[in-house]
Formats: structure tokens, C-alpha cells, sequence
DNA sequence: GCAGAATAACTGACTGATCATTCATTAACC
DNA sequence: GGTTAATGAATGATCAGTCAGTTATTCTGC
């Protein structure tokens, strides 16, 4: 979102404080639409309405600010996610419902563009990849796991491998989040992701119910 | 793959015929690896074992040589799959089961890169993005709702909306290809596609099955 | 068969445009 | 007046795309 400036306001104004994540705001938006490689300071700079210059005093360099944009945007999300995990007391199943719907709305916002990024960008910063691997994936794999346990415990869920079972979950999450993002803004094909997801919380967790009793 | 050079070969051989192909599969190799801004056709040609004059005896520009390797690459694909609903002639989950098999093999290609390449560059290639919604997604929609019919008919499978349906049946699929193919090549998190798939199958079929007889 | 044109595929040094990055200067704020 | 945030013109590196020249292959007349 480019930055207002109230009428009375001075062509530059000073604001030291809130620039960092003015700027990484904007980087995220041109990221994620044109890709690192192809998005220019110039406009990341334009969008968070200060000139390219200032971006070199709060970033060492557009690696620096890519790198800030994935690790800053993502590591309240998941804290937000554990957070939620940790307090939940309830059945298992309303959790997991719970946490699709977190899902959704992390969708809706600029930060479904994240994951994108970080899967088209892996190949020219492994740094970014084995943090995401190390931080995001296998910090969700161990919140994943610990809510199948309890399930599990509770009688609510059969036991199965939480490492078989992740993706399962996750990727009609991540296709429709992917879709929503990329390729779904062109095209003819519409998927509605509330029935989509819908569908597949439903029949994940149909199938994750243990045998009825005979 | 580098071309081998037999050593009474030329220095520069004449190859008319052969070319585009060889230098398609050279840019999806690095295409896949980059991305397309990152890429140098310097690098392409490089891989091809030709100079770079010689791509733009073939392609009319980067952009060019970029949708021949999506449109070429994947059509043929398609078609195997199309092929292979239309001949089969036995239950529905056995179908399904087959294609999952086939995918995990083209998952293991290079062919495995296009999906990345088309999500990350859709945002700057509006064409390649609609070309791949309207030929890819839609044929692929028709083909899966020609099988969950079919399952239907036969009373295999519960009566489900095809397009709420598809992804849940490609999300977990397509995330363990995009894994193998960016994140997963750094970090520790180590999925098995294998169990996965497995595991995603038999879920997949579990709640699909129409509800048991009483 | 074979010289020696004629043709067509191929090459790679060059050009121009596009940015990332720098830094001398300007303007806010105390 | 001094400090520091902010600017934007200037610099230099990187590539996409070009084209005059080189080499492989085919053709032609003998």
C-alpha cells in the first residue's frame, strides 16, 4: 500500500522507526508479483513512497531485504499458530478446523504470497530454503504432530505418521493458496476455495476417524 | 544434458533438426533451477553445447524459447494421460491408483520443474498463466471428473463435486513435486514421496467410499 | 569421383538498455 | 548550528539481442 501523505505534510518527512517495515511491506508486494530477480528497488521504493536511496540505509542490499521480507512476515504467523495450539483444550477435530480457517485467512492477505516466493526463489538462496525447511516446515511438522497425538490419545483420530500425514493435509491448503496467487488470476477455471476446503476437511477427517466399532 | 561429442565430431556440428529440442530441454534445466528472469541464455546454450547466437536461430527471443518449453513439454504428457483414462476399461480406484503412479514418475523428471516455473512466473507471463489454466487445469478437471463419474456409476465412489474434489486428490501430490523439486532439496525435513502418496491414496479412497452398508 | 562454388548453420565480439549500488548534497528535526 | 534521515544523479556491471564473419554441407559441371 503506497503511503499518504496528509496535505500539510513535508515532502520527506523522517520516520526512522516505521520504515523498516514500510519498505518490507512494499518488497513483499513486488515480490511476490513479479519475482526477485525481475522486481526493481526502484519500485518497491516508489510503492512504500520514498525514494531508492533510503532503502540502502535500513537494507545492505536487495538479498538483505528479500531475506527481512520472508523471515520478518512469517515468524509472527507461526508464533500466532503455536499460540493457538498450545491454549486449545477442546476436541482435536474443531483444532484442526480451527487451524484451516487461520489457514484461510493467511491466504486472503499478502502473506499468501510467501510461499510462493520462497519455492520460486529456493534455487538462488539456499539460505532462505533450509531456513524455511528448518524454521517454518519443521516447526509446523512438530505442531502438526502434536495435535494428532492428541487426537490420537483422545480416541478421536487412528495413528498415523505425522511426516505421511502433513502433506496430505496441507496441500490441497497450499494448492489453493498457490492457485490463488498465481495462476487462478488468469485463466477460466474456478475453484472456490471455501468448498474446496470444505471438501477436504471433511473427507480428511473422515478418513482419519478410527474404525467404527462393529 | 551436455552433448557428447564423438571425438572425430566436428567443432560445430550441423544440426538443424535436432536443435530446438535439445535447446528446450537445456532452458528447462536451467529455467527450472532460476527462474526465468535469472536465467542467462548464455547458460542455455552453454548446456546445449551451441553458442548463444544459435538459440535466436531457433527462438525470436527469452521469451519465446520460455513458452515453447511450457507448451512443448507438457502437452505431449497430457495427451499420455488422456490416453490412458480413455483405453482403461476396470474399477475407478484402481484408475486413480494408476495415475497417482504416473505422476510420481513425472515428478522424478525434469518435467517436474514446469509446475514451479508456471506459478512463479505467472504474474509476469499473463499468456503462459491462461495457457496453463485453460489447457492443463481444465483438460486435467475434465479427465479426473471423467473418472469420479465413472466411480460414481459403478458405486464405487460417493457423488462429489469434481471441482471440489480435484484438488483435494492433486494438492498433497503437487506439494510433495514442488518439495522435491526447491525446499526439499536443502534443510532436514525429509518427507518420503513414497509413504506419502501411499498414505494419501488410501485416505484419499477411504473417504471417497460411500458410506458402508448397515 | 572431384574441384570449387553456393548455401545454410553456426559463432562470438559488440551494442545498448536496464538496473543495483554509491555518495555528495539537501532538508527535517532537535 | 548540529545531527541524521532522505534524496536522486552518477557509476558500473550484467545481459538480451545483433550481425559480420566462419565453417560445415550440398550442389554442379566435368
Amino acid at each position: 500500500m503506497t503511503l499518504e501523505q496528509s496535505p500539510t505534510a513535508p515532502r520527506r518527512s523522517r520516520r526512522k522507526h516505521a520504515r523498516p517495515s514500510e519498505i518490507i511491506a512494499a518488497a513483499l508486494s513486488e515480490f511476490a508479483e513479479r519475482g526477485f530477480a525481475a522486481t526493481k528497488l526502484d519500485d518497491v521504493a516508489a510503492r512504500a513512497g520514498i525514494s531508492k536511496g533510503t532503502v540502502y540505509l535500513y537494507f545492505a542490499d536487495k538479498n538483505a531485504l528479500f531475506e527481512a521480507v520472508v523471515r520478518q512476515e512469517l515468524l509472527p504467523v507461526l508464533a500466532r499458530f503455536e499460540a493457538i495450539v498450545d491454549s486449545y483444550q477442546g476436541p482435536s477435530v474443531d483444532l484442526l478446523r480451527g487451524i484451516a480457517i487461520r489457514f484461510e485467512q493467511v491466504m486472503d492477505s499478502e502473506l499468501g504470497g510467501i510461499p510462493k516466493l520462497v519455492l520460486s526463489e529456493s534455487g538462488n538462496f539456499p539460505e532462505i530454503a533450509r531456513f524455511y525447511a528448518d524454521e517454518v516446515v519443521a516447526r509446523g511438522l512438530r505442531l502438526f504432530s502434536s495435535i494428532l497425538q492428541r487426537g490420537v490419545v483422545r480416541g478421536e483420530f487412528r495413528d498415523i505418521p505425522a511426516v505421511d500425514l502433513m502433506p496430505v493435509f496441507v496441500g490441497p491448503v497450499l494448492m489453493m493458496l498457490l492457485w490463488k496467487h498465481s495462476i487462478g488470476r488468469h485463466g477460466n477455471v474456478a475453484f472456490d476455495h471455501r468448498t474446496v476446503l470444505a471438501t477436504h476437511l471433511d473427507m480428511f477427517l473422515r478418513a482419519l476417524a478410527p474404525e467404527a466399532p462393529r
